[in-house]
DNA sequence: TTAGGGTTAG
């Protein structure tokens, strides 16, 4: 009776206090085995993963007496069908705390979601479980292996699998393909092709994108026109192979050329335009879209928020907001990331509060982009500690510490990571220089940021014009005028005002009148709108005892009506 | 078993 009062008040769609009710009266009426079907029911009624959905789903399992392996390996398939990988690992994780032995339903699921999700340590220690329950013949564990190795990019073991597979079926060979495809290994991608016993959609597919995205136009092309049967993704390979080469303008005609386009024809545009910097054009095909899902905005927030267009990325993340989509670790690292370029501290920390109320998973690229966050706004312990507690410090966790440290006039601890980043053998870009020269450059160490700017074609980094401004204006404040104005003149590209401003300023403070002379002429040529130079100068002629000409600076300047722009900060200000 | 979205400067 009560069985089938569960089935049809899911059917309908149970409020959430229903469910409860539903369930304690399971419990009052011992029916344990009901809270299985009440699962299940959950899921099967699911059409679609929302808030709702996932919140019904967690009730129950929070509450659940007797879990048992079947529903949870259904709702762990639930979690990965609808992109929820985390859940559905977290969930697997759930089953071996309540000392239930996992089903090869269940490890297959769990394997697939850590492979979505690049969780490789997760995906590992599963594989171990898989000698303990035995489960080492069972083709779909094999695949799902197979597949896992080929998506965290381990090869050999993918490929150690597969060759131990007695039985293979077309999703193993997929798999396998699919991996070498992925690590841009199109000799060993080819010949797995032409062994398949059978080849379908997924195959061509896969070989389409691999050639398209190596730039082999013509190879991937042909292989488009000589696939017996295309869907959907094979128009998509074709537009994602362009993208990843470059051709932005290629991957537009096919797009225009594709029948029914769907959402991840329009994401993988956007996000064309937003690697080339073309936000107008990405708007242009977001406004196009009428049914925006939550990973469509994901990807617009993100070209906004990369493209330095932060007032947009934070409107566009609001008005998702508004319309009950769920945003997710990606949609707030966006949206965070903009809130640092505004120097919004107040809204990034609605949005760190959004993530722990909400159970948001706080990965590394979410807290890198809070550290980076805090850092700006002056928080530089809260920084630290959110550093401290990365599962893994990468590069760009190092640079936007150092960078936070530099402004934040924390010279030393940014020479201390630099140093603990070159230990964990982490090679620096073009940014981490710039944090660690505008460090050296706070402190006054000449040697040291001489030293790293020299050192800068050991790791294959070309020197920036905004590298060259900072070494240079270490060298000029430190009276070491002609090594700065020979160091201009080495340049292989073009100074800006910057550069000649730094020595200009120095050559002010050491009073070098030839040397400022030049630089002030170079840097009224680049900004003949800038008075700041001339009164340079003019204090340079001031104290060389050339009254006249200082005189007849300031009252050009005077006359030119040129104002002094106050200085000012960027940072929001924040109400206690 | 295929295709899509995230963090660092100026």
């Amino acid at each position: 009776m009560l069985a089938s009062k569960v089935a049809i008040l899911l059917a309908k769609r149970m409020t959430i206090n229903q469910t409860k009710q539903i369930h304690a009266a399971i419990l009052v009426n011992g029916l344990l085995d009901l809270e299985s079907l009440l699962v299940q029911q959950i899921i099967n009624s699911a059409s679609s993963y929302s808030y709702y959905t996932s919140h019904y789903i967690k009730l129950v399992l929070n509450h659940v007496q007797n879990l048992d392996v079947f529903s949870v390996a259904s709702t762990i398939r639930f979690y990965s069908r609808h992109c929820q990988f985390r859940e559905a690992v977290n969930l697997y994780g759930k089953l071996q705390r309540c000392g239930l032995s996992p089903s090869t339903f269940a490890v297959s699921s769990a394997l697939k979601a850590c492979a979505r999700i690049l969780y490789r340590s997760g995906g590992i220690s599963i594989h171990a479980q898989v000698y303990k329950y035995g489960f080492c013949n069972v083709v779909y564990v094999q695949t799902a292996l197979v597949d896992f190795y080929s998506k965290v990019g381990n090869m050999d073991f993918a490929r150690s699998i597969f060759n131990e597979m007695v039985e293979k079926n077309i999703v193993s060979w997929n798999s396998v393909l699919g991996g070498y495809v992925k690590s841009g290994d199109l000799t060993m991608a080819q010949s797995v092709f032409d062994e398949m016993p059978e080849k379908d959609v997924i195959s061509w597919n896969s070989m389409v994108y691999g050639y398209a995205r190596m730039g082999n136009i013509e190879q991937a092309y042909a292989l488009f026109r000589q696939m017996p049967e295309s869907s959907s993704a094979s128009w998509n390979a074709m537009i994602s192979g362009y993208v990843d080469c470059g051709k932005i303008e290629l991957a537009r005609s096919f797009f225009e050329a594709m029948g029914q386009k769907n959402n991840v024809s329009y994401i993988i545009l956007i996000s064309g335009y937003s690697k080339s910097g073309d936000v107008e054009s990405a708007e242009e095909l977001f406004g196009k879209l009428y049914k925006k899902d939550q990973l469509v905005y994901n990807a617009m927030i993100a070209c906004y928020a990369q493209n330095s267009w932060a007032k947009e990325a934070l409107q566009l993340f609001n008005a998702m907001l508004r319309l009950d989509l769920q945003p997710d670790e990606m949609t707030l690292a966006s949206a965070i990331s903009a809130c640092s370029q505004l120097g919004d501290l107040k809204f990034g920390s609605w949005i760190e509060s959004f993530i722990h109320e909400t159970g948001i998973q706080m990965d590394d690229f979410l807290a890198t982009s809070l550290i980076d966050l805090y850092a700006k706004c002056g928080s530089i312990d809260k920084a630290h500690k959110l550093f401290h507690g990365l599962k893994k410090k990468d590069l760009v966790a190092y640079t936007a510490m150092i960078l936070g440290c530099g402004i934040n006039g924390r010279a030393k601890d940014a020479i201390k990571l630099f140093d603990e980043m070159m230990n964990a053998e982490i090679n620096p870009n073009i940014v981490t220089i710039t944090g660690i020269l505008t460090a050296y450059s706070h402190i006054g160490m000449v040697e040291e940021a001489y030293r790293c700017f020299i050192s800068l074609q050991k790791y294959g980094l070309a020197p920036s014009v905004d590298h060259y401004a900072i070494v240079v204006d270490l060298l000029s404040r430190a009276g070491r005028l002609e090594e700065a104005h020979g160091l201009i003149k080495s340049m292989s590209i073009q100074p800006h005002a910057g550069v000649w401003g730094a020595l200009l300023l120095g050559c002010s403070l050491h009073n070098n009148l030839e040397l400022g002379e030049i630089a002030a002429t170079r840097c009224i040529e680049l900004e003949p709108d800038s008075s700041g130079y001339l009164s340079l100068l003019a204090n340079i002629y001031a104290s060389s005892g050339r009254w006249d000409d200082a005189e007849r600076l300031r009252k050009g300047v005077e006359e030119k009506g040129y104002n002094k722009l106050p200085g000012c900060s960027w940072m929001e200000e924040v109400k206690a």
